[in-house]
DNA sequence: GCAAAAGTGTTTATGTTACACCCATGT
DNA sequence: ACATGGGTGTAACATAAACACTTTTGC
């Protein structure tokens, strides 16, 4: 028969690392706490878990909540439980990242929150908890990982020039990077397809080119292994 | 001041996947579970985190009440929480991965378990719980690691030939590798040390190396990458 | 016409792959 | 003496790194 545990337990909450590109700087969305503990302090976007609410879902719902987006890029990064981390008591946090195409940056304010806003990574003010721990991990996670798989799309509209995609590279990693050698590279794995439309600005156009997902998969069925 | 949530949670467990290594196959240490529910399946080893515990700690508890073994190579591996993953309720698990040098196997039998047995991962039964996905999960992230990181000497004795090492290298990716390469290649990076001793056996002595942590720690600030 | 970003190939250096034979020991 | 696994170097190939100038547009 069905029946619960009856243990002392943790409590389980999701926060969320959310990453967005502006173009120059890698930021995350912080959310000013509206009540104790760390009253009045930035924070990442975070809540409980629901009972037999799926874990991810709960993430969903809270970046949701934040962003008013669905279907975005998110992953679980590392499950943190040190029991000191809440003043509250033993409260077990699964930290997830999540990557916004910055076409759909939520205009600041659209939240249940006091306050939200974008902070480049650089610039990051003293965050609640053990959630500046929590941002290290998302960001080592997001270094590592972007080299070997082509997550950078998500951060980029549908739509993006070269230089863009390369400034993203360059954002990320800290350094620079050749562009002549980074184009051949990233155009020989052949899941970039170049379109025929440019954009428009007060230079020379850029050509416009898309992530092709579909191709992507294909290919690494058959043994492709991207690195940049 | 301090005071607990009181929400309806979910339940907090660990399960542990240990690695082993025979010297021809990577193994695993299952348990057949004494109670219900999946009574007499073979199952990862775990148990709940207690309140105010560490959920490292948890699983490292559970580590060594299945193998005796403290201080081994441990990392959280994923947290798995699906609704429907335990039938009892709503049960969410850390799942951790850890890796055990042969000469430190434990004894069969040697545990609080109904019954405990060593797994080659190619012969692995049904597994209680989604303790299949867990245990493929760890799999993935083991194979993904070991070609970047060296943790592979964690599976193998502190001395250890290079035929040792190399065969483990095969076991866990699967595929053969080119006897003179591998060695001018893991040799190259610095950090495998050989020592003044031999193997004894059967046929010409092979001479034994070490890891040296140290140096390779220094030699990875100075802006090594290890890959193999 | 000038400032600003887009676009494009070749050479050199480095790393990876393929490959075959002699050596030391136990039986 | 033979069976078994240990140990070693070089040449061909592939990948990565370094590098500078012309083009297109808006102002």
């Amino acid at each position: 028969m069905p029946h619960t545990y009856e243990f002392p337990r943790p409590a389980l909450t999701v926060d969320c690392v959310i990453f967005g590109f502006n173009g120059g700087n890698l930021e995350i969305l912080l959310i000013r706490r509206g009540i104790e503990p760390f009253k009045d302090q930035w924070a990442l976007p975070g809540g409980f878990v629901h009972e037999h609410e799926d874990i991810e879902a709960a993430a969903r719902r809270e970046l949701s909540e934040e962003t008013n987006l669905t279907g975005v890029f998110m992953e679980q990064l590392q499950t943190f439980g040190a029991p000191g981390r809440d003043p509250r008591g033993h409260v077990v946090s699964v930290a997830h990242y999540a990557l916004i195409r910055p076409d759909e940056h939520p205009p600041e304010g659209a939240t249940d929150a006091a306050e939200a806003g974008w902070f480049p990574v650089g610039q990051i003010p003293p965050l609640a908890f053990d959630h500046a721990g929590i941002l290290t991990a998302a960001l080592d996670r997001l270094r590592g990982k972007i080299r070997f798989q082509p997550i950078g799309f998500e951060l980029l509209p549908k739509h993006f020039t070269l230089t863009e995609i390369q400034s993203l590279y360059e954002a990320i990693l800290g350094r620079e990077t050749d562009k002549r050698n980074f184009r051949k590279k990233l155009l020989s794995f052949g899941f970039i397809i170049p379109l025929k439309t440019f954009s428009t600005g007060s230079h020379r156009p850029a050509r416009l080119h898309r992530f092709d997902k579909r191709k992507y998969h294909s290919l690494q069925k058959s043994g492709l292994n991207f690195e940049l």
